[in-house]
DNA sequence: CCCTTAATTCCACTTAGTGGAAACGCCCGG
DNA sequence: CCGGGCGTTTCCACTAAGTGGAATTAAGGG
C-alpha cells in the first residue's frame, strides 16, 4: 500500500517518524533517552527504540552508553554543510552580506522557513571588535515574533500564510488577537515600503524584506542593529539601506523572475 | 518482524533508506531528481519517489519543480544547530579555540568521524586581516589523507581502526601500498609525540591530536598553517603548541577519564 | 504535434514494521 | 550484598505498511 496511513495522504511512516525524532533534538535539549522520545513525539517506546538504533546505524545519532541517552551526531553537520553549499541563494550574495555587514557596521542575516521558524542559512553578527565577527547558521527564531518572519510572511502566497497564522494562534493562546494585528500590519508594511521593522529583542531594532525568487523556497534577508532605541528615524534609515543592499542582490539573482 | 530485512541486522529499512537519500547530496551536488538518486543509491525508481515525497513532507527537502529535482531544505541546518549547541566538546572548546587561533595566528579545528570522513565541529580559519576570520562547520576531509583523521584513527580501538583502513584499500584501490604504511606512521608518530603532521595539501602543514573522552567519540583537534613550506623544525613547533593546547583543553574537560 | 525520456501511480504480494507484553539489566536503597 | 523499581530492549503474532515491476502520465525536444 504505502498510500494513507493513518491519516497521512502518502510517503513513508517509519522515515517521517524518524526524521520527528531527531527534530526532537534542539538547542537545550543535547541528549534524550527512548523514554523522553516517546514521550515528546508520541510513538510508542518499543519503536523508539528500534527508530533510534538505525538512525545510529546510519551515523545520524550517537549513543551516549553512560546516560542510556543519545544525541545527534556529526554527519547532521556534514549534511548541513552540503545544504548552505547547494544554496544558490547563499552563495550568490553571501560574500555580498559580509561586505555589507563590514560597511555599514551592523548585522545582517539570511532566513527562510522551517515549519513554523523562521531559520537563519547565515547571520552575520557585526561587532565592533572586528575580530570578534560572529557568522552563525541554523539558528532558529519565531515566525511570528521577528521581523524576519514577517518579511517571509509577506513574501508568500496568501494561501500558506493563513495556514501558519492559524499555526501560530494554536501555539500562543495569549495575546493573539494583538499579535496577529501586529503581523498582517507589519506584513502591510512590507507592501507598503519594501520592508518592515520589528523591536523583538529588548534594545535590538531589525528590518526584513523578503526575496522571492522562482523556483525556491522564499527568504528574508534582515539588517539589525544593537543597543539602540527604537525610533521611526532609525528604523525608515534602516530601512532605506535594506532596500538597497536588497535591490543589489536581486540584480545578482536576476535570472530567476519574482513571479 | 523488524530484525533482520535482507541483510542488515535490525532496524528500520526505510528509514536507513531515507537517510541514505539525505547523504547523497553533499558540496557539489547541490540538485538530485528522482532518477539520479535511484541510480546513486541503488534503490528501485518507484521507492525513491515515494521516500522524496516524505523527506518533502517533512521538511527535509524542497522541491525544485522546474528541475524536476529536490535540494536539501533548511531543517538540516537548523538541526546541524541543534547538534553543534548540544555538543559538551565543542561548547567547552570551542572558544578556547577562537582564542587560541587569535594567539599563535593560525588555523584550529575540531573534528570528528562522519565514516571514514573527517568532519569540522569547528574550523577556525586564521586570517592576517583578522576580519575575514572565517569559522566553517561541517566540512568534510578524508580520513587516511590529513593528520585530522590520522589522528582520530590512533584515538579509537584497534578493532575500529583496522575495520576503516579496509575501508580505505577498497575505495583508493591506486597507493594502498604506500598510503597504509604512511597511516601507519602518523599512528605511531602520535603515540610517540602526542600528535602526528601531514601535509596534505600543497603549502599546508597540519598536526593534529586525537581527544579521548568517555562516553562520547573520538574527537581530532588541529592546528595548521598556510603558505610554508613543510619542515621537521616547523612541524615540531607547531606540535608542541597543539600539545600544550591539548593538555589545557583536557583540563577543561577533566570530568571525563581518558579511559 | 508526435516522440522520447523520466517521474509517478497502480496494484497484487508479502515482508517488513508494529506495539503490547514479557524479559532484561541497571541503579539505588536497605 | 541483596532485593525492588524503573527504563530499555527483545519477543512475537498480526497485519497493515511498504515494495517494486509494469502501466500510466507528464515533460521537454525536435
Amino acid at each position: 500500500m504505502a498510500r494513507r496511513y493513518a491519516g497521512g495522504v502518502d510517503g513513508n511512516r517509519s522515515l517521517e517518524r524518524g526524521i520527528e525524532i531527531l527534530r526532537a533534538f534542539r538547542p537545550g535539549v543535547d541528549t534524550l533517552g527512548n523514554g523522553e522520545i516517546a514521550e515528546r513525539t508520541g510513538l510508542p517506546r518499543s519503536t523508539v527504540s528500534r527508530l533510534t538504533r538505525t538512525l545510529v546505524n546510519s551515523g545520524m545519532l550517537d549513543e551516549v552508553r553512560s546516560e542510556r541517552a543519545y544525541r545527534l551526531a556529526a554527519s547532521v553537520i556534514s549534511i548541513g554543510h552540503a545544504m548552505r553549499t547547494g544554496s544558490p541563494v547563499l552563495n550568490a550574495i553571501g560574500p555580498m552580506m559580509r561586505a555589507e555587514s563590514a560597511r555599514r557596521r551592523l548585522n545582517v542575516g539570511l532566513a527562510t522557513a522551517d515549519r513554523t521558524m523562521m531559520v537563519y542559512l547565515e547571520s552575520i553578527r557585526y561587532s565592533p571588535r572586528a575580530a570578534l565577527r560572529n557568522v552563525v547558521a541554523g539558528q532558529q527564531v519565531p515566525m511570528e515574533l521577528t521581523s524576519l518572519g514577517r518579511a517571509y510572511l509577506a513574501g508568500i502566497t496568501e494561501t500558506e500564510r493563513e495556514r501558519l497564522l492559524k499555526q501560530f494562534k494554536r501555539r500562543s493562546a495569549a495575546a493573539t488577537r494583538a499579535l496577529l494585528a501586529e503581523v498582517r500590519r507589519s506584513i502591510s508594511a512590507v507592501e507598503r515600503d519594501g520592508y518592515c521593522a520589528v523591536s523583538w529583542q529588548p534594545a535590538v531594532l531589525a528590518v526584513a524584506t523578503p526575496i522571492v525568487l522562482d523556483g525556491l523556497p522564499v527568504y528574508a534577508l534582515n539588517m539589525s542593529l544593537q543597543n539602540v532605541e527604537r525610533s521611526d528615524a532609525l528604523a525608515s534609515e534602516l530601512g532605506a539601506y535594506l532596500n538597497a543592499f536588497a535591490a543589489k542582490c536581486k540584480e545578482v539573482l536576476g535570472d530567476r523572475e519574482p513571479k
